[in-house]
DNA sequence: ACCTAGCATCGTCGGGTGGCGATGAAGCAG
DNA sequence: CTGCTTCATCGCCACCCGACGATGCTAGGT
């Protein structure tokens, strides 16, 4: 039988980790390619213990990997094809959504 | 010019509103076609005031629409398509993250 | 008019979470 | 070895959030 419960929870946990803004950013850097901790602590204006915890709550997620690289820990993307269609497909919902009220709408569908 | 931090904060603001089983439970749910409030609550075995809470906060996100039915609210899924195909690629990203890497698994859940 | 059903909202409470600084381990430079 | 850098972890704090019950409103039934 199939655990729908567990499934459900798992995917909870997946959309959870893409719910800050924080880590958006994040994910968003590491679309360029490796980063370590420093970078992405510069980059965010976060303090070093904020950014790890974020990387480690992507982690926990699985959509994030470290490689370690002498004193520093090089954090790429897991599974970036399918990560960026989710972030591509939320960000076309948010433009459906996003419609500003009053407007009336174009009939012509693209 | 583009305010991308407005733009995270809202892509945010959509993840958060997906990062709950209830509130996935409830997606789900509309899928379906219209429900009720107390049909949900039946269904979700959750207060009615926590339902409609739930259903506010995916209202708020603009994911759900409201429509009024006597004394009863219908609510329905907004942009079903793009919704279910955020949905579908998070799960196929569980998938993906599901598998230790190193280690190919054999048992695939299904 | 009166009661019931359905719902949104408010107040509350316990747990979860993001932010920070401090600490300690691990690796590079001298 | 000493010192510096980088990072993960811990403790702390403020805030947010999901859960509930209680309340009040609206619509339909009698």
């Amino acid at each position: 039988m199939k655990q729908e419960t567990d499934g459900l929870t798992a995917e909870a946990a997946l959309f959870h980790a893409l719910s800050d803004p924080s880590r958006l950013l994040i994910v968003r850097h590491l679309v360029l390619g490796e980063h370590r901790v420093v970078d992405l602590t510069a980059h965010l204006g976060l303090a070093q213990s904020t950014v790890s915890k974020h990387l480690a709550c992507l982690k926990d997620c699985g959509l994030v990997t470290s490689r370690p690289e002498g004193r520093a820990s090089m954090w790429s993307l897991n599974h970036s094809d399918e990560l960026l269609e989710v972030l591509g497909t939320a960000e076309r919902l948010l433009d459906l959504t996003a419609v500003s009220p009053g407007h009336h709408y174009e009939d012509h569908h693209g």
